[in-house]
DNA sequence: TAAACATATGAGCGACTATTCATATGTACT
DNA sequence: AGTACATATGAATAGTCGCTCATATGTTTA
């Protein structure tokens, strides 16, 4: 509580620049904001997904479809599309017994996209 | 090997639009490509790490500032720029202890602010 | 109604990962 | 050389996650 004890307990570290921090932390989003954020990049953190979300990217496709496109059970598939559903990043159709998905949201390509750029970059 | 087992083994389905999965399949990138892509969206999937890296895109900062800010500790922030500086998302410079990082990629506010966009647009 | 089939879902298992704790490394100062 | 300090790192642990297996749900057709 008194004098340099500033720190905390977490931070063990004596010399901070504390105009810096304190300046960046008046510019931080929300706390809450950030969390979302890690979220959303916690689905596309997958190659399954990535590749499901590439995949509806180029056709609108059931369920079955895809399993039989990435070689994988359909009850995989079926479980990586409920996360993708959760997340607002696919919608779906049915037809009878078919449930068809397709992407809901234009902005997957552009971040991906992004991504490529990154990856890209360093080679 | 004979007739309708064309569906090979993992998907349990019959009915398949082969002309669409086909299609698709020929735009699809590299395996690899999208498996980079997964790791690079792994990285951005942790709070913690996006929270340095939106920290550090206002600011340079020495490890202990970040672990300041963050408040945790300095250990488990130096363990998380281990994991930025291997994607080649954050670099260091060091002077004399101190040791400051910063953001090593312009393209990661980029792709920060389409999450945020995706993040926002179901509110 | 019964059989066939597409999809969804819950439990369980193995793999991965973020943090903690203890300690090592490297630099500055006396 | 020795102390102080910023940072890095290895091992251990607790929690998370993706897939599998078994089974449930819901729809179509006979």
């Amino acid at each position: 509580m008194a004098g340099k004890s500033v720190s905390a307990e977490r931070c063990d570290c004596e010399v901070i620049h504390e105009d810096v921090v304190n300046s960046v932390r008046t510019k931080m989003p929300e706390e809450e904001t950030l969390y979302d954020l890690a979220e959303l990049f916690k689905v596309f953190g997958d190659s399954t997904r990535i590749r499901i979300l590439w995949a509806l990217d180029e056709a609108e496709m059931c369920v079955c479809d895809i399993a039989y496109l990435l070689n994988m059970t359909q009850s995989a598939i079926s479980h990586q599309l409920r996360v993708l559903k959760q997340a607002k990043l696919v919608r779906n159709r049915k037809e009878g017994k078919v449930v068809y998905y397709s992407l809901d949201d234009e902005h997957v390509r552009m971040i991906f996209d992004q991504g490529l750029v990154h990856i890209n970059e360093d080679r």
